[in-house]
RNA sequence: GGACGGUUAGCUCAGUUGGGAGAGCACCUCCCUUACAAGGAGGGGGUCGCUGGUUCGAGCCCAGCACCGUCCACCA
């Protein structure tokens, strides 16, 4: 804790976030506040699992975001006096990782190949040590009050035995399987991946009408494909059985071209008559859809392009070695060549991509481990329709409801070095498999020889078991006992059936509980272009540089106050806000701190004059307010209104209304003053924790830090209306006679005489409008309500006049449009008669302002 | 092909159950007034995407259309 200094307070006129927030977050960590001990139950304690970001990651905007809402979350909470843990910790992220690795070794003219597995994972290690917490220091710098001694690691000692435990289970009950099966096959990362990380992008490419020959015929079956290239795995041609046109050649044979292989015309109800020509050539080992049609009809599942991308040898001589995309313009040349090329047009459709690797997904039919996840999905549905699990905002339970509906088995298996091995072992001499927790020495059947599966499990795989495998799991621990399930999970949708769905799931079946309680999905801050944020397209903004320059409260500020449930472009504009916010807090708090009398004097509960009840009284309601919405996950509703106390309520007008008494020494704005810091501050803090901090260093009342001081609780007997009222009436009209003297060209310095009419209004409305209702002689120039201007010197007649005419033309157009709505019978009638008083009340007044003004 | 968002001031976005269109930034005028010029006071600026409908009254409700975005989908 950096010790109180008046002279520091004195001195430093503008708030150096640069300077103090480091020291800051050291002492909150030698303080020990955010390690908590496993003590309690889950119910009374709270408790969040990060989104574990890739261990290669830095932090972005996304991370930034997310962590600004998940800290503030957890900061109010630890204030509330619950036991907080927010543990943090990095994914492995299997191909990511390994493609670091890879590239550094090519650097070195070294193929991973060439070292070996055991080699190559070592040197990834290596890597990991080296940079692989930098993003953890990152969060430091944004202020996220983790658990650093708890962090955690997919690949560490203990979550391997999790990972191991999950996998075996889920093997023992049959829903882990293997299986030769049509994957999506990433040519770049050489490995399947699931359905989940391909993303589909329209293409243009062309469509083909290719002629086979029915043999024994001299009729031809023309089919239509955007890939030709595959033709040379084709295994039969499929017609609707119901297609007319073609019913007599059901059981026929064609000549493949090119090869002349003769294949069988089959039926099949997939088959569309109304596209193409109604004949669908069949690869069943590199189309998904013909595959399935080619299971249906027992059909020869072909390879003729391999896990490189390129055409094998089945493809034969001509075209071997060739990638598929050369393969393509190979094969409609030859075609070509043959006369069987019938049509080429133009053709935009969409095709699937590695979302790892960017490159085209190849589908091809290859043995791989799968998980049936219907069972699975069955209570994770029901977790979330009973509302064990409440999804916000309420859009995203359908989409997760629907694709859980949905879900098909998922291709677990990753044919890469880096990651969860799978526990799987084979003897090769009986023919055991072994699936164990532990590596077992030697087959049981036979005392074999054994050999691990060679590949790894899908990094997702781990990382759904993470809210309960960082807590310990599987063994029964303490931790898990007082912080599971956790209190929520906020997350961007592009993950939430990648990893919300698959928590939801495994912690019912592993854990017994849900994950979480709430689940907030939060928008996406886009690039400035409208476009998302991304190192290739170069528009992306590192939280970190804005952090150096403008602080980590006003990023938090800002990414918090420019969440919405839409996504939206990012914008410094806010982040500055939240800065000037600090400097307006800063700068503030200097006058207050600098100025406050002795502790001692009277409490802030006993003032009775009605603009300092009204501070208080807004106060209060700010709390309520700012808590409301914090907990309503309403980030971008709690940041601008505490902004808005702050800025306007308590600078721009209580601190005004305030000096004069400050100055003076009065005990009770002293006391007033020092209530309504702390608790803005302690307000604030979750927001802004750095600045709150720094402040509360200073306060009279600091008896410890605003880290764990007391979250204000909205105190309603403080809400005072009758004060609200009266203050709000003064400062609306402060308001009038300012905008007055403006228009009536008064310099600013000039003090205007006047006379008031009737009883005198708050001192303060006429020191901060600068008008002095104490002359009482004069000739008077203008009427501003109960204020009659007299003459004087710095007075402009003209202005004046000119002003004055155009209120009343103001007030003219005002007293119309009321008498023409209050003309209106349906109004009168149809209208609450609450409303309808409204209105006749607003005219009165501005036909009582007409007399008066003049 | 389905589903879900969005369209409001020059920019980025709010707008609770339908009762006179808001904020921040930018802009204009004036002010270095002893907390803050990263400041203070005042001000200008909008056919709420388009077309119909319901209603005394629509940014808000209903129907249709247009454009932008996201997700899901095995039509070659």
């Amino acid at each position: 804790m950096t010790q109180p200094d008046r002279k520091a307070l004195e001195e430093t006129t503008r708030y150096d976030p640069g300077a103090v927030e480091r020291p800051i977050f050291d002492s909150w960590i030698r303080g020990g506040y955010f390690h908590p001990e496993a003590e309690g139950t889950a119910d009374e304690n709270f408790s969040v699992a990060i989104p574990p970001p890739n261990v290669t990651g830095a932090l972005h905007m996304g991370h930034a975001l997310n962590g600004s809402m998940q800290d503030a979350l957890v900061r109010m909470n630890r204030m509330r006096g619950r036991n907080t843990l927010w543990i943090l910790g990095t994914d492995h992220a299997g191909i990511a990782t390994q493609s670091v690795v890879e590239r550094e070794l090519r650097k070195e003219g070294v193929d991973r190949r060439e070292i070996g597995r055991e080699a190559f994972t070592e040197r990834v290690w290596e890597w990991k040590a080296e940079y692989g917490s930098r993003i953890v220091e990152q969060y430091k710098s944004l202020g996220a009050s983790c658990d650093y001694d708890r962090e955690r690691f997919t690949l560490d000692e203990n979550y391997v035995r999790a990972v191991r435990r999950a996998f075996k289970t889920l093997y023992d009950k049959g829903f882990i399987y293997r299986d030769n099966y049509m994957v999506n096959w990433d040519p770049g990362s050489r490995s399947a991946i699931s359905d989940l990380e391909v993303e589909n992008r329209e293409v243009s490419d062309h469509i083909y009408s290719i002629d086979y020959p029915v043999a024994g015929t001299d009729r031809v079956l023309t089919v239509a494909t955007v890939r030709p290239e595959t033709m040379l795995g084709d295994s039969a041609v499929a017609v609707n059985p119901a297609d007319d046109r073609y019913a007599d050649l059901i059981g026929e044979r064609c000549e493949l071209p090119l090869v002349g292989r003769l294949i069988p015309v089959i039926a099949d109800d997939h088959v569309d008559p109304e596209f193409g020509t109604g004949a669908l050539k069949i690869t069943p080992g590199h189309d998904p859809n013909d595959f399935e049609i080619g299971r249906a009809n027992g059909l020869e599942e072909l390879t003729v392009i391999g896990e490189d991308g390129r055409m094998n040898d089945a493809a034969g001589e001509r075209f071997e070695g060739l990638t598929a995309a050369e393969a393509r313009d190979a094969v409609v040349e030859a075609l070509r060549e043959e006369g069987k090329l019938s049509a080429e047009e133009p053709y935009a459709h969409s095709v699937p991509f590695s979302h790892r690797s960017g490159e085209r997904i190849e589908p091809l039919v290859s043995l791989q481990w799968f998980c049936r996840m219907d069972e699975l999905a069955r209570p994770a549905i029901d977790a979330v329709e009973n509302g064990d699990v409440r999804i916000a905002p309420g859009q995203w339970k359908r989409v997760y409801l629907d694709w859980m509906e949905n879900i098909r088995p998922w291709c677990v298996s990753r044919q890469l070095w880096w990651g969860h091995r799978i526990p799987v072992w084979y003897c090769d001499a009986c023919e055991e498999t072994a699936v164990s927790e532990t590596t077992p020495e030697r087959c049981e059947s036979c005392d074999g020889d054994l050999r691990q599966d060679e590949d790894v499990l899908d990094t997702w795989f781990s990382s759904a078991l993470w809210p309960f495998a960082t807590l310990g799991w599987p063994d029964d621990t303490a931790d898990l006992r007082a912080f599971y399930p956790t209190s929520f999970l906020t997350t961007a949708r592009e993950i939430l059936f990648l990893w919300v769905a698959r928590m939801i799931m495994t912690g019912v079946e592993f854990a017994g509980d849900v994950p979480f309680r709430d689940v907030y999905v939060h928008s996406v801050i886009q690039a400035r272009d409208g476009r998302r944020m991304s190192k290739s397209l170069g528009n992306g903004i590192d939280p970190l540089d804005e952090i150096a320059e403008h602080g980590a409260d006003a990023l938090r500020f800002g990414l918090l106050a420019m969440s919405s449930t839409q996504d939206v472009r990012y914008s410094d504009a806010k982040v500055q806000q939240g800065r000037d916010l600090a400097n307006k807090m800063w700068n503030a708090s200097r006058l207050i701190l600098l100025n406050v009398g002795e502790p001692g004097g009277p409490a802030a509960e006993e003032a009775e004059r009605p603009e300092d009840r009204w501070i208080l009284s807004r106060l209060e309601r700010t709390i309520a307010e700012v808590t409301e919405s914090l907990e309503t996950y309403d980030f971008a509703r709690a940041a601008p209104e505490l902004y808005r106390f702050f800025w306007s309520e308590l600078c721009d007008w209580y601190l005004e209304i305030a000096k004069p008494r400050l100055y003076d020494g009065d005990p009770t704005v002293s006391a007033v003053l020092l209530r309504a810091l702390e608790r803005f501050l302690a307000l604030v803090h979750p927001v802004m924790p750095f600045v709150s901090e720094a402040i509360w260093a200073h306060h009279p009342a600091n008896d410890g830090p605003l880290v764990v001081h007391a979250f204000p609780e909205p105190d309603e007997s403080r809400v005072d209306a009758d004060a609200e009222g009266e203050t709000r009436e003064a400062i609306e009209f402060t308001g009038r006679l300012r905008a007055w003297r403006d228009l009536a060209g008064v310099p600013v310095a000039s003090v205007i005489s006047a006379r008031f009419d009737g009883s005198e209004p708050p001192e303060f409305v006429g020191r901060l409008a600068r008008f002095d209702f104490g002359t009482g002689e004069g000739e008077v120039l203008a009427t501003v309500g109960p204020v009659q201007v007299l003459a004087s010197e710095g007075l402009d007649a003209d202005a004046v006049a000119s002003r004055i005419e155009a209120r009343r033309e103001e007030l003219r157009a005002e007293v119309k449009r009321g008498e023409s709505k209050l003309a209106n019978a349906g109004f009168v009638e149809g209208a609450p008669a609450e409303v309808v008083a409204v209105e006749r009340a607003k005219l009165d007044g501005y036909r009582r302002e007409l007399e008066e003004i003049s």
